[in-house]
RNA sequence: GCGGAAAUAGCUCAGUUGGUAGAGCACAACCUUGCCAAGGUUGGGGUCGCGAGUUCGAAUCUCGUUUUCCGCUCCA
């Protein structure tokens, strides 16, 4: 089968978008009321997609690992969290656009840049002053006459409070005011054509409790981890957990990013999967590697070639990390972060301690010594992981026909542990007892795997049906299944065909769906860093 | 957030200087065929993104607004 054309990347994930929402995997939110930016529903094939993924990390985190265990935290969180971990203050920053060059600035940044320009004026003055006057140079006398400095250091002065009495007041406007009055103007287009001055905050908050003021302010998580953190004690003590031992977790973030596009690359509320893993200090190294292998590993399990990964490692580094790599994956857009492998040192647990007043330690009992753990954490994004597999699996082939002409098919190649239809049975014709034949069928499978009955229009074109929603088995019934009680099986990839008897069916299909031969596969594949 | 482009049926689109909305596919029912989609008949489905304005009359002209796409910007 070859490729039907060659497209650009970009026409093909633009395809792929209007695929997904005409095939029932990705809505956009809200669509009815003009839709709500950045924000995607799952449709009936995107649901059982997202699910199997979760499922298939899950199980191979927390039934491959003895030491692995998961809990589900809440969204809403102690706003003091926030604090110890370093979200709140990090990103609040006042910001302002130039329409001309249509750059972005820190407005107080702008502000300070502008007093620095007072300041580099002063000491100019001050050095002319020096020349002029040589040995003689009073230096304090100068700085308190001369009317140019007096000038530029009184403006100096009026600016700096002015700034601090609007950031402290959070009066945006007024700090838009600085910036008018001073004519400051943009260093690129060099015009004062500014836009207001806007906050940016990158978590969602509201409020808890019907009387809204600041104290009841709480913000909805950013990141799934820190319920991980606050919940190591309970865990640990709970569940007699030794290190090392990791915790996992899938669930909602929020984040309210200014730009959020490329359809479920980007949104505002997104789903991660995220696993930390607690070591002895000094041992995060080791577990960093290890666990950057054993994550790899997961991803190549799913079959799309080894060449669409690669990891990407951090030289920049976040405030919490001492290594960080992200594994990335060949999107239609480019390589892109699905997941990120972050040593995490004991920042979290040693803030909480310290935020919380409670002591968060692991105590050993073979070297009788107390420590607060090191951090690997694994954080891989659910939406992105769904967007993987479809830009993956997504292909438009050319296939032969009978009579030598070609035919075009559209097909989700989705590995079959993933498919959100894992079977359909079609009766070949409606009539002469074929549909009632497969509906037995059907009703014998439906307790092992979601499956779809179809009978509308030509076999040919329910197969082409059920290419496009990834559906890996066509199971069919035709007239000789009543008389040997055997089906055809079609396989979705290679549109061969083969005939089974049907009381085979539930085995056959076993070993292709079934989660559990894949976990094995992944298990045969990781021991080797064990 | 800024700039550009776009918005008509579930999808892809047509709609001529303003004169009461069309096609193909899809969908539903019936008939026919029967192993790799698009035979026949019939039917359902749109106040043309939304709101104003101009006009006797607006899918069409004007303004505003929302959403999407592209570029810039931003991105623990």
């Amino acid at each position: 089968m070859l490729l039907k054309f060659r497209m650009t990347q970009e026409e093909l994930f633009k395809k792929l978008i209007a695929h997904c929402k005409e095939y029932g995997y990705i809505f956009p939110s809200s669509e009815i009321y003009d839709g709500l930016g950045a924000v995607y529903d799952y449709g009936q094939n995107g649901v059982e997609l997202k699910n199997n993924i979760k499922r298939y990390w899950w199980e191979a985190m927390v039934k491959l690992h003895e030491n692995i265990v998961g809990i589900d935290s809440a969204i809403f969180m102690h706003p003091k969290i926030w604090e110890a971990s370093g979200h709140v203050g990090a990103f609040n920053d006042p910001l302002i656009d130039n329409k001309d060059s249509k750059k972005r600035y820190r407005a107080d940044v702008l502000i300070e840049e502008y007093i620095a320009k007072l300041e580099e004026k002063v000491e100019k003055e001050v050095a002319k002053g020096k020349k002029k006057f040589g040995d003689t140079f009073d230096e304090t006398q100068f700085r308190s006459t001369n009317p140019n400095v007096l000038r530029n250091v009184e403006k100096i002065e009026e600016v700096r409070n002015k700034m601090k009495i609007a950031l402290n007041s959070g009066d945006l406007n007024r700090l838009r005011d600085i910036i008018i009055d001073c004519e400051i103007a943009c260093p690129i287009s060099g015009t004062r054509n500014w836009t207001e001055v806007r906050q940016f905050n990158l978590m969602f908050s509201t409020q808890m409790g019907s009387v809204s003021n600041d104290t009841n302010l709480i913000y909805l998580r950013p990141e799934t981890a820190q319920g991980i953190f606050v919940n190591f004690l309970n865990v640990q003590k709970t569940g007699r957990m030794k290190i090392p031992f990791g915790i996992a977790q899938i669930g909602k973030a929020f984040r309210n990013e200014i730009v959020a596009r490329q359809f479920i690359f980007r949104m505002r509320e997104f789903e991660q999967m995220e696993m930390q893993f607690f070591v002895r200090p000094g041992e995060e190294m080791k577990w960093y590697e290890y666990w950057k292998n054993i994550r790899m590993e997961w991803h190549r399990s799913l079959g799309f070639g080894n060449d669409k990964y690669r990891f990407h490692d951090h030289d920049k580094l976040a405030h919490y990390a001492n290594a960080a790599a992200d594994v990335e994956f060949n999107f239609p857009f480019g390589f892109k972060e699905v997941e990120g492998i972050h040593s995490r040192t004991d920042f979290d647990l040693g803030n909480h301690q310290k935020f919380s007043g409670k002591k968060i330690q692991y105590f050993d009992p073979d070297t009788n010594e107390s420590f607060v753990p090191y951090v690997v954490e694994t954080s891989i994004g659910v939406d992105r992981t769904v967007l993987l597999v479809l830009s993956a699996a997504y292909a438009e082939e050319t296939v032969a026909k009978d009579n030598g002409e070609t035919d075009e098919r559209v097909v989700l190649r989705i590995p079959p542990i993933l498919a959100p239809v894992k079977f359909a049975v079609l009766p070949l014709v409606k009539k002469d007892g074929l549909p009632e034949k497969a509906k037995e069928i059907m009703n014998t499978l439906k307790f092992e795997y979601k499956g779809q009955y179809d009978e509308k229009d030509t076999i040919g074109r329910r197969y082409r049906r059920q290419d496009a929603i990834g559906t890996p088995f066509c199971i069919t019934v035709d007239n000789r299944t009543l008389e040997d009680d055997t089906v055809t099986i079609r396989y979705r990839d290679t549109m061969a065909q083969e005939r089974v008897p049907v009381t085979s069916l539930s085995q056959v299909l076993d070993k292709l769906i079934n989660m559990k031969y894949a976990l094995q596969d992944l298990e045969l594949k990781t021991n080797k860093y064990k």
